[in-house]
DNA sequence: GACTGTGAATAGTTTCACAGCG
DNA sequence: CGCTGTGAAACTATTCACAGTC
């Protein structure tokens, strides 16, 4: 089912930023080689990385960083504008919503939520935090998108619930928990509906977890053998 | 090389993170089956993930919630205590530093490091702020055996490569860059060492990269079919 | 001659079916 | 009888070798 592999995804997202940082040092031209030092892949792996999405090399020569840049931005999907909402305002939420980067590409923070009434009404940035209750009729009116979820864990189903039922089809998931359509759960035997779920079709959620990321590198720092070290074995 | 796939690992952290849950809620027992449909896999997953590590379950009865929580929490390294010192110490790191969670697992913050002024003297939590100079001595006197890295992109290579001189052995990198050993980069041809990123063998790297995660939903929210959606297709 | 693009081989991961045991 | 644990099968991803072309 999956024809790309999600890993070369992961991969095509550290190309282009290889390529960016290569153009801001005015270096034009590259070639599948140094693309896989820079990035600490094999060179194999960089071209059949992008062949899965065409042919923007030339045989003999290498690439053209623009070109390559460009056509990687198109492909990940980062030449056009994307409304984003973030709900949690926490410390978290406040760091995301600071992190620079994002409006490199088009990603514009439209609108914060939160529950508390101490962040409800402050000023973030440039936006007013708004209550959660406002989010339904928020992600209608303004053409959101994505919405980035930096809640407590215990709230993070909750609250992810509610960004699928307003109609946002991406989450950046940062609480440590699983999210997705739940099953009944109660003892109460499930004869109402069974399309539970059906709001989740093809909503897609990315986790980035920070604590998990901790205890895989507590696990692999005890068990380092069952890792591929940065150190790579040739070139 | 990997007998164990690196995926199992972080499967592992999730059932662990049920388990948990299911803890609080004074839920004594569990299966494959239950494991499976909380942490969005399938039961045959659950029972292999488990079966690289030993058998913690009993035929025809299932799993006993404490008892495959401790024994995970063995396999993963989380019953030992891990110092652990943050480079970065903006808004990112100060987050992270506040995060709850990371010390149910004996992870203790035993120092913080920045370059600016500003912060260098500042209380962040129960620390003092540390002039990253100072990183190379703390690190030996503080048995540290984990770094967090929160700068900035342009600053992580120095900032890992002055944790790995230290002999920090696990870095946890924050920063949108890979770090790793670097070639030698300039024209001037390598006639020196060449043993350069010898110090970064056994070296353990893990990143968080939001920005990463980002982009990656960009792709999959324009290419949903690419991916395998959390609608499980059965149970 | 150099470097890309790609079908074929290899390696790795997930799924499956069922044997094993309480 | 139910649910775990596991060898074998199916599938997916990576590596490789080389044909193609500038």
């Amino acid at each position: 089912m999956a024809e790309v592999p999600t890993a070369a995804i992961s991969r095509l997202v550290t190309y282009l930023r290889i390529l960016e940082e290569l153009e801001t040092r005015d270096i034009s031209r590259t070639s599948s080689t140094d693309l896989a030092e820079r990035a600490g892949v094999s060179a194999f792996q960089v071209r059949k990385d992008l062949a899965y999405f065409g042919r923007f090399g030339t045989r003999g020569m290498g690439y053209t960083v623009p070109i390559l840049k460009r056509e990687l931005m198109r492909v990940l999907g980062l030449n056009q504008t994307w409304n984003v909402v973030i709900v949690g305002v926490g410390r978290l939420g406040q760091a995301i919503a600071n992190y620079p980067g994002a409006s490199d590409y088009q990603f514009q923070y439209v609108g914060l939520f939160d529950v508390s009434p101490e962040l409800v009404g402050r000023q973030v940035r440039d936006l007013t935090v708004r209550h959660i209750g406002e989010l339904r009729d928020f992600v209608r009116e303004n053409k959101v998108d994505m919405g980035f979820l930096a809640v407590p864990p215990e709230r993070a189903q909750d609250a992810a619930q509610a960004m699928v039922t307003a109609g946002v089809r991406g989450i950046l998931n940062f609480a440590p928990v699983v999210i997705g359509p739940r099953p009944p759960e109660g003892r109460a035997e499930s004869n109402a509906q069974q399309e539970i779920g059906d709001d989740w079709r093809g909503v897609i959620v990315e986790n980035v977890d920070f604590l998990a990321g901790m205890k895989r590198l507590a696990f692999y720092t005890l068990n380092p053998h069952l890792k591929d070290s940065p150190v790579p074995e040739d070139t």
